[in-house]
DNA sequence: TTTTCCATGTAACTCGTTACATGATTTC
DNA sequence: GAAATCATGTAACGAGTTACATGGAAAA
């Protein structure tokens, strides 16, 4: 749903095609979307099925030969469509490392402080990656905003969680909620 | 490689049965983790077949007979390898709830404004429901801490965006990073 | 008496990834 | 001459979900 939402609205904003869409996606959104280029181009191949882009072949020099997709009016009233639900909704995010969290008291402190200060290094490059992400043309750059926003409420919530683990006063215990 | 973690955790405190173990992550953990029946109960076959539990059938009176399950020592190796990788690492999570805020300007305001208004609503929603969660013993509580947390955080970012997308001064353009 | 609870599964399907194939062309 | 770039795909696989099947016992 949401990749076809990011394929049309790219498109919207003007012809290209796969390559150069696998590209953008690549260079200039990877830390937001997760989108392979073999699902980009099925994903377009059926786009042009269901009839919400069209695509004309072009060829340039010795090239390969193009494809060079265009949004269709129904590809358009899809996009309203998808962009409708998604404004609409919020899809909440899970954290698998929670688990692992959950389950910290398994191993003896000494082994398990090292983990966590490797995960929140791991957390910090992400963070600095995000920082020096290049800045995106209108509305999307909230996405590049939002991810140094979520990051650093995340390193905000380990520093919480590493402080409170070495404490020495509490028993490995979270703060209850009562 | 979670979901397994997961199930070996909890079948590390006790030995259980699938249906019990269905009821517990469905009742207690529903907002932190994801994980449907058919796929607790394929996945503790495949860890029988592995040999990472054990199960006994046990009945009592004219139920249903039921695999009681319990961990092995190869289970419990395999569950400290998978808590090792997991507290040491660290899983960004994706939003794709963003792509369509990306998209926000190929909306009049006027009809975007009102569905992002539903978003905030969903969030909040979410929030109450995970300030309301039963607590946790140990070290899961901090799954529901990081969860209402996490909540927290994403309100005060919509919240931010909200009030720039509202206001008349800005063209709608998300702060600039320089 | 219909519904719900207990308890376990299977089969089909969707979604997406991985690995691979192709072949010309430009760069090192 | 080797490697990277351009450009598009396919085939096989894996993870997980959905829908369904079963069948006795207890509760409404």
């Amino acid at each position: 749903m949401d990749r076809e939402l990011l394929l049309l609205g790219l498109l919207r904003r003007g012809d290209m095609h796969g390559y150069r869409l696998n590209e953008f996606i690549e260079r200039d959104m990877a830390s937001c979307v997760d989108l392979k280029k073999s699902t980009a181009y099925f994903l377009l191949d059926r786009m042009l099925r269901q009839g919400w882009v069209a695509a004309s072949e072009e060829r340039e020099g010795g090239r390969p030969p193009r494809q060079v997709y265009h949004i269709t009016p129904d590809g358009e009233a899809e996009f309203q469509r998808l962009l409708r639900a998604n404004l609409a909704t919020y899809q909440p995010a899970l954290f698998p490392g929670d688990i692992g969290l959950g389950y910290y008291d398994a191993l003896p402190p000494d082994e398990a402080r090292p983990l966590l200060a490797a995960r929140r290094a791991a957390l910090t490059a992400l963070l600095d990656e995000a920082r020096a992400a290049p800045p995106h043309a209108g509305a999307l750059a909230w996405i590049v905003q939002h991810r140094v926003y979520h990051l650093e409420s995340e390193l905000g919530w380990l520093n919480e969680v590493i402080a409170a683990l070495d404490s020495p006063t509490l028993v490995n215990t979270p703060p209850t909620e009562n």
